[in-house]
RNA sequence: GCCCAGGUGGCGGAAUUGGUAGACGCAGCAGACUCAAAAUCUGCCGUUCGCAAGGAUGUGCUGGUUCGAUUCCAGUCCUGGGCACCA
């Protein structure tokens, strides 16, 4: 009997499916276990083999904890709204709905062929109005919520009102509006009392920049535009202020911070997310412009520096720009506005080598020193960060320092023989010179001591600020959540909760509406209600669906609370670390919010998070040649001025790419031409991400039906440690394959069919067994899946190696490595006699009796180099072993006739002679 | 540029707390079985010197700590991920 994979696969598959083996019940008495993947975007691409890495890591480790009695909640659904299927839906007329039913009925087809142990029943789609119905209900619950600093918790805005017209806006810390009386908040009118209102809501509405492209009149993603221009058909594309929902998430700044202290992130996944936040503590202070009324606010985290301040920087951005240029500069910060305009968010932090600036003309005055300081514009200061004006302190910052170098302005030293004139220092130990009341004291204290002078002037006060900024939270798309909002004569009002969900209408073009409106504008039943036009972006469904899947048919509730006490936290969360600073901390906002309103019981969603590393792709370019539709081969490239656009690797052989197939890709490249070299067209390769934004996808089916399901499962884990990234090769999976044929060789003989036996195992063979279970235990509780794996190929290497067939230890370890290779597993199972399914099977117990050793082979080193190994009891002392080394012909070699200066000797490691 | 991670044979990788570098697998080489092939099995397999025994050298690079460093420290180079409208 061979191993014949397709049939053990389809057949168990099926038989799983008809005894709803993976059914699971919101009560039971197990405890409760939620293992939870980061859900896919169904893209049309389909599955590729880096998607499963992490399924198979969670499917893996869901299956195991069942095996230790606990009731296991592994559920998959779909993350279905997205820019992709909108994009598509504009280059073909294929709505997204349909789109994005097929491709997710090809990702579950794919799904079920490795044989994952999900809950169908428990599925979900973003996409899918009963579940957008939540996500806009949880966006009202954000609309009508503000964040109550004194209590450091969100709550209804009702109290806020309450509180509004019994004190006016005395009892709270007002947010960019001027303080009212409550008599005085009662006469404002409806418009004026939502404008203020939107100052506290957790969405809340204002003016943003965004990506604007004017040929396509559309809004652009960052990674839609390339040197300035858009990916698609490469036209300028310029900032623009609009109208944008914003999720206030800076209100959480601190809460997510300490939220962080008690979850098992990685450390490095927990820098990444403090980093993204942050903290910093300083002084905000202000600068008097000469001849003018205007007063520039900047944010520093070193005050202590205000003596060494040469000259001052505003964003290009800032409002006071134009007020305080004089006539002389105004043509030269005319051009400049220009050139920035045209600058992505991206490359002004990406190219800091290249300086850049302009003179506004206009000079403020140090408050401390009365010294007259210029006034400069540059695009290294984003209007995002702190007030968008910085005080140019060169001695002590690098890009002011370069700055300052490269536009000749007269550098002060405050720090005395620390600053060599060559590179800013940016030390806080020196003691500082040149500065007043501050000359002589270190920098560390004179921070404090600057401040209480800054907040004695009454020209500035002690600030906390945090680099993270309220997440954008509205797109100009049409494949996203509706909000459920409609706007009067300026104002949004929410709709009420009855009338949700809000169902996007069809439309019949895809493309923007006017003024860079999402489609919605387009048309007129929507715009005739007021509904707002733009759409939630990717983020919304994903932040709370782990709670939907606790409870995914509820109509009443986006979950009930008796379901979410029941499971808890997601126990285990596997997903890239390409989420950290997104999606995770998105998530972990909305759980907070959804429990400072007492509809949930935590406020972390994910108790332990593991990240999967990266499966890389190999991926394809092609070089347009800037502002046409000619592409260049790659050896000529250099050439010419080219923007890298990524290609299909599934028309591109090797790297000669398929012309005829490119053209017909998307409809900006079919007129598009071509310089060949030797009549070819001849693609740049590089190793990157799998995804199909990079069109460089691997299908996992085709492996499958070549090896089945249980050798891709088992390979994908064999390739290396779950969190290390590493580009996908097809080569050495023939070697997964072969250890499960040779496993089903312990069974089953190609002649003569069972060999497997009833004899009692021996000592040597439970030493093996219980060797392996030890392993196979704390690999699997530790994600290392790839040395289990090697553990069991070596497993059944010796039980070969000593022809061992005998049942008692075949099935034991058969429920070892059911997690694993779950179909195989329950094949040799039934054919063991094993009653019921192996899902259901206990983990066998390791008993450390059956390991105990009475000798160790000694490696023995002489000065540190190892010469010789030799056997030594376990209980020998150390004088018994510095007698048996030194007896040692080998070491009595080494040791040349000299005597040892000392022996170490580690009980049960090793022995170094020092010589 | 900033934040995070990673660099070990031809390749993927292994190496509890600083204690035998290269487990396991792929590829390669040699052999057995076979009319032949597939499958399977056996042996070899970092580099280098040597007939061999055995030596030297070796975990990106440069230093340091230690009896002993892939592991700890400092610096440096390279690769990957993120940088707010891809998800």
């Amino acid at each position: 009997m061979e191993y014949n994979f397709r049939e053990i696969e389809s057949k168990w598959q099926l038989k799983w499916v008809e005894q709803q083996v993976y059914k699971v019940c919101n009560d039971s008495v197990k405890p409760p276990f939620y293992v939870l993947d980061m859900f896919p975007y169904p893209s049309g691409a389909g599955l590729h083999v880096g998607h499963p890495l992490g399924y198979i890591a969670s499917d893996i480790f869901s299956r195991y904890k069942r095996l230790r009695g606990f009731n296991v909640l592994h559920p998959i659904g779909f993350d279905s709204f997205g820019l992709p299927a909108e994009q598509y839906a504009l280059e073909t007329g294929q709505h997204p709905a349909d789109t994005t039913e097929k491709n997710i009925d090809t990702f579950k087809n794919q799904l079920n062929k490795i044989g994952f142990c999900y809950d169908w029943e428990r599925e979900i789609r973003t996409s899918n109005p009963d579940y957008y119905k939540w996500t806009q209900w949880i966006f009202l619950q954000l609309f009508k919520s503000w964040f109550n600093k004194e209590k450091n918790k969100a709550e209804s805005i009702d109290f806020l009102l309450k509180d509004f017209e019994t004190n006016g806006s005395s009892k709270i810390n007002t947010r960019n509006h001027s303080p009212f009386t409550a008599e005085e908040w009662i006469s404002f009118s409806d418009k004026k009392q939502e404008e203020i209102l939107m100052n506290y809501r957790l969405v809340f509405s204002a003016f943003g920049e965004v990506n604007w492209c004017e040929a396509l009149g559309t809004v652009l993603a960052n990674d839609e535009v390339i040197n300035g221009a858009s990916e698609r058909g490469g036209h300028p594309v310029v900032k623009k202020k609009m109208r944008q929902w914003y999720l206030r998430i800076t209100d959480y700044a601190d809460r997510l911070l300490e939220g962080l202290n008690r979850v098992e992130f990685s450390d490095s996944m927990k820098d990444m997310q403090r980093n993204w936040i942050g903290k910093s503590e300083g002084a905000e202070l202000e600068f008097e412009v000469i001849d003018s009324e205007n007063k520039i606010k900047v944010y520093t985290t070193r005050p202590d520096t205000i003596f060494g301040v040469d000259f001052m920087v505003l964003a290009p951005e800032h409002e006071l720009v134009t007020k305080i240029t004089t006539t002389e500069q105004r043509s030269g910060i005319d051009e400049y506005l220009k050139y920035v305009k045209s600058r992505s968010d991206r490359e002004r932090m990406t190219e800091v080598k290249q300086i850049t600036g302009c003179f506004t003309g206009s000079y403020a005055i140090n408050p401390f020193n009365g010294k007259q300081i210029p006034i400069w514009i540059a695009e290294y200061v984003l209007a995002g960060y702190g007030t968008g004006a910085i005080m140019a302190v060169p001695c002590g910052d690098q890009r002011d320092f370069s700055f300052a170098k490269h536009f000749n302005i007269p550098i002060t030293n405050i720090l005395g023989d620390l600053f060599d004139g060559n590179e800013a220092n940016s030390t806080k130990e020196a003691v500082l010179v040149n500065s007043d009341f501050l000359t002589g004291l270190k920098m560390n204290e004179a921070i404090k001591v600057a401040i209480e002078k800054i907040e004695e002037r009454g020209i500035g006060r002690k600030k906390t600020n945090y680099k993270m900024r309220d997440a954008g939270f509205s797109r100009q798309r049409y494949w996203g959540e509706p909000f459920p909002v409609k706007w009067d004569n300026g104002a949004a009002y929410a709709l009420d909760e009855s009338q949700l969900p809000l169902e996007l209408p069809h439309v019949e073009s895809y493309g923007p509406g006017p003024e860079g409106e999402g489609p919605l504008a387009n048309i007129k039943s929507w715009k005739i209600e007021n509904y707002e036009t733009s759409t939630m972006p990717g983020f919304a469904g994903s932040s709370w669906y782990f709670l939907r899947y606790m409870d995914p048919h509820n109509n009443n509730s986006f979950c009930d609370k008796k379901a979410s006490d029941y499971w808890g936290q997601v126990d285990v969360y596997v997903g890239g670390t390409e989420h950290a600073v997104g999606h995770l901390l998105y998530s972990r906002m909305w759980t907070k919010v959804l429990y400072d309103l007492g509809l949930i019981g935590f406020d972390e969603p994910f108790k332990k998070l593991v990240n999967q590393g990266m499966i890389q792709g190999s991926s394809r370019f092609a070089y347009r040649i800037k502002g046409t539709n000619q592409f260049v081969s790659f050896g000529l490239k250099n050439q010419y001025v080219t923007d890298t656009l990524h290609v299909d690797v599934n028309f591109v052989d090797g790297v000669e790419m398929d012309i005829h197939a490119f053209k017909k890709w998307k409809p900006d490249f079919a007129n598009a031409e071509f310089i060949l070299e030797d009549g070819k067209y001849i693609c740049g390769t590089e190793v990157e991400k799998m995804s199909k934004s990079k069109f460089n996808t691997v299908n996992p089916d085709d492996l499958v039906n070549k090896y089945g399901a249980d050798t891709f499962r088992m390979y994908e884990m064999f390739l290396g440690p779950i969190e290390q990234s590493k580009p996908w090769d097809t080569k050495g999976i023939e070697g997964v394959h072969r250890f499960l044929r040779k496993l089903w060789r312990l069974f089953n003989n190609e002649v003569s069919g069972k060999i497997w036996n009833d004899e009692k195992a021996n000592n040597q063979e439970l030493k093996i067994l219980h060797k392996t279970i030890k392993k196979i235990e704390s690999d699997t509780e530790n994600f290392s899946f790839n040395t289990a794996v090697s553990t069991f190929m070596v497993c059944v290497n010796e039980l070969s190696e000593i022809s061992c067939y005998k049942k008692e230890f075949l099935e034991k370890l058969i429920i070892l490595l059911s997690p694993y290779a779950p179909h195989i597993a329950e094949e040799l199972w039934s054919q063991l006699g094993k009653e019921g399914s192996v899902l259901n099977a206990t983990f066998p117990a390791f008993e450390e009796k059956y390991l105990i050793e009475t000798d160790k082979e000694y490696p023995i080193s002489v000065n540190g180099k190892m010469r010789t190994n030799i056997s030594i009891s376990l209980e020998a002392s150390q004088s018994e072993v510095e007698d048996i080394v030194l007896s040692n012909d080998v070491v009595q070699k080494w040791l040349e006739g000299k005597s040892p200066k000392k022996i170490i000797f580690v009980k049960g490691k090793m022995v170094n002679v020092v010589v």
